[in-house]
DNA sequence: GAGGATTTTGACAACCGTTTTCATTTTGGC
DNA sequence: GCCAAAATGAAAACGGTTGTCAAAATCCTC
């Protein structure tokens, strides 16, 4: 039985950056389901388990959910106004973590790279300029 | 007034890896230190604030702190197995970053970047192997 | 040096996101 | 229909962190 899950995956299919388990949670809410916060909770880290999600953790210890397109290795770029996230490979950093790891003597190599930045919609000189 | 935090930036300093509130507090008790785990906070963040120790977030939530030996901007290199910190420069990550940022319009980038690894003495091979 | 304002401190409570508990409901098998 | 197993969700528990507030330490002025 997983028609819970597939509504709450759905859900992350469509926005457009991470969502916070509550915000999953109030958006579903709204559009009138029954469901739980519990269950919201469940079926994120389900998704997440089945990596059918990526997570990550913002500064403040939320943990912020997202359906990705693709399922192979690949990194984030985030605005940090709107939240728009668009999915970068990044071979070049692979490479790099890979040979700063063995140079130091360090084995099964992993990494966390999140970029962050302004889009240009939100860009402050997009708009009226400054100060 | 700070010797508070000078005694909790002294913990930082003595520790080869990432610390927790808790785990420094842990351990000024132990060491006799008449201080309230509020203050380890509040001196933890000033000195976050200050740039004067590096913090952040585990997967489960808690955040880290560590006194960095450079105070310009460099990335760090974890065993997952000891604790054990490298610091690393990364010129190369740095340019993709910025790089990958206004390929798609992204402005003022920023990033995250960790590695983790089981460092040499860690290793299982290093050590009896097995299964 | 005394008196008072200001800052720092720390015990405790409040918070907040997350997880667990547990009784109820739903589902699937026969 | 009936039972067992799984899913659900309300509420409580949890754990790290932050806020509150009164007491203590410190600084400043006279």
């Amino acid at each position: 039985m997983t028609t819970r899950r597939d509504a709450v995956h759905d859900i992350l299919r469509r926005s457009a950056g991470f969502r916070s388990a509550q915000d999953v949670y109030a958006e579903m809410r709204l559009h009138g389901a029954k469901i739980g916060l519990t269950t919201v909770y469940r079926a994120l880290q389900a998704l997440a388990d089945n990596g059918q999600v990526d997570v990550l953790r913002t500064d403040d210890g939320e943990s912020v959910y997202r359906a990705c397109a693709s399922d192979v290795h690949h990194h984030h770029l985030v605005c940090r106004k709107c939240g728009r996230t668009v999915e970068v490979a990044g071979p070049a950093v692979e490479r790099w973590a890979e040979a700063v790891g063995s140079e130091h003597g360090f084995t099964e190599i992993t990494h966390t790279v999140e970029v962050f930045g302004t889009c240009a919609s939100c860009s402050p000189s997009a708009a009226a300029g400054g100060r």
